[in-house]
DNA sequence: CGGCAGGCGGTTA
DNA sequence: TAACCGCCTGCC
């Protein structure tokens, strides 16, 4: 290993499977590497995050390789180590006696991660009507081209996400490479009025920029923010309520009150067991 | 080539 | 308020 890095062991930590965390819709810069490890980008800080189990079902290990700024507090934060998953699912399992139990078991590695507000925001635009593999390539480039490089890792650099300043500058012409599409214009319309408004205004006013709409902005809430009771109710959530509690696909009304009532503050982690759950089926 | 997946914005009644 | 369609790219 290159001098220069900085190396967290988190201890006692269960619940935590990197394939599930990194891979089932909430983050888009973390890749897998062949040891089972997973490298990615949070912030302006790069990483290497491994899980390494104990024996006989005792909570394992957290190992994490930084290269850049990121404290040991901006890790455990981020990666969400201090809330009790196994007492969050217990209880999503208690109230649900249908499907949940299973969706719980399915992804019980499952923890939500703490993002910064912009990247969620940045994000989650780019995922609307879109598909993973490609909001990938996307940001990916998005940061090739206009982020900030944080250094090498195994013989890649990788770069931080573009910032709003940055973003807000641009025309449509310089993103055309990009191939976001017409996202591009919601893209550079919201990084100018972000910079306009204050940290209290953007979280009010999520719904408000252009390219967000309820479904958006539940996922910004809930990955950005961190509001657990957000449920995003995609295509994939709305065929399974559609398959399993007999909802009408389109009725997203009567979805949001079934989880917010069956769900309450949890609804967020119940849709992300529920998503990893249905995608695996 | 056509069909389709994906979620928002705008228009219509 | 709901119903509908266009937007853009990539994959089949």
């Amino acid at each position: 290993m290159a001098e220069g890095y900085d190396r967290y062991i988190f201890r006692e930590v269960d619940h935590f499977a990197p394939a599930q965390i990194f891979d089932c819709g909430q983050c888009f810069r973390w890749t897998e590497e062949a040891d089972g490890s997973w490298t990615g980008v949070a912030g302006n800080c790069l990483a290497n995050v491994k899980a390494v189990p104990s024996s006989s079902g005792r909570p394992g290990k957290v190992d994490v390789t930084v290269e850049g700024s990121g404290t040991e507090m901006f890790w455990r934060n981020y990666l969400d180590l201090d809330p009790d998953y196994g007492e969050m699912s217990g209880i999503l399992m208690r109230g649900e006696p249908e499907i949940m139990p299973v969706a719980c078991r399915a992804g019980q590695g499952i923890r939500i991660l703490r993002q910064d507000f912009w990247e969620a925001t940045l994000d989650f635009i780019i995922s609307q009507n879109n598909n993973i593999p490609r909001i990938r390539g996307c940001i990916e480039k998005l940061s090739e081209k206009f982020g900030k490089p944080l250094g090498e890792f195994r013989g890649e650099e990788r770069y931080g996400l573009p910032c709003p300043e940055t973003l807000a500058e641009l025309n449509r012409s310089d993103l055309s490479d990009i191939h976001l599409g017409y996202r591009d214009e919601y893209i550079i319309k919201t990084a100018s009025m972000w910079l306009d408004m204050t940290e209290e205004e953007r979280s009010a006013s999520v719904i408000d920029f252009p390219g967000i709409g309820p479904k958006v902005e539940s996922c910004i809430r809930l990955f950005g923010l961190h509001e657990m009771d957000a449920f995003p109710i995609d295509v994939w959530v709305a065929r399974l309520m559609n398959r399993f509690y007999g909802f009408d696909e389109k009725d997203k009304k009567g979805m949001k009150a079934f989880a917010e009532e069956k769900f309450g503050d949890l609804a967020g982690l119940a849709q992300q067991y529920l998503f990893y759950f249905i995608r695996g089926l």
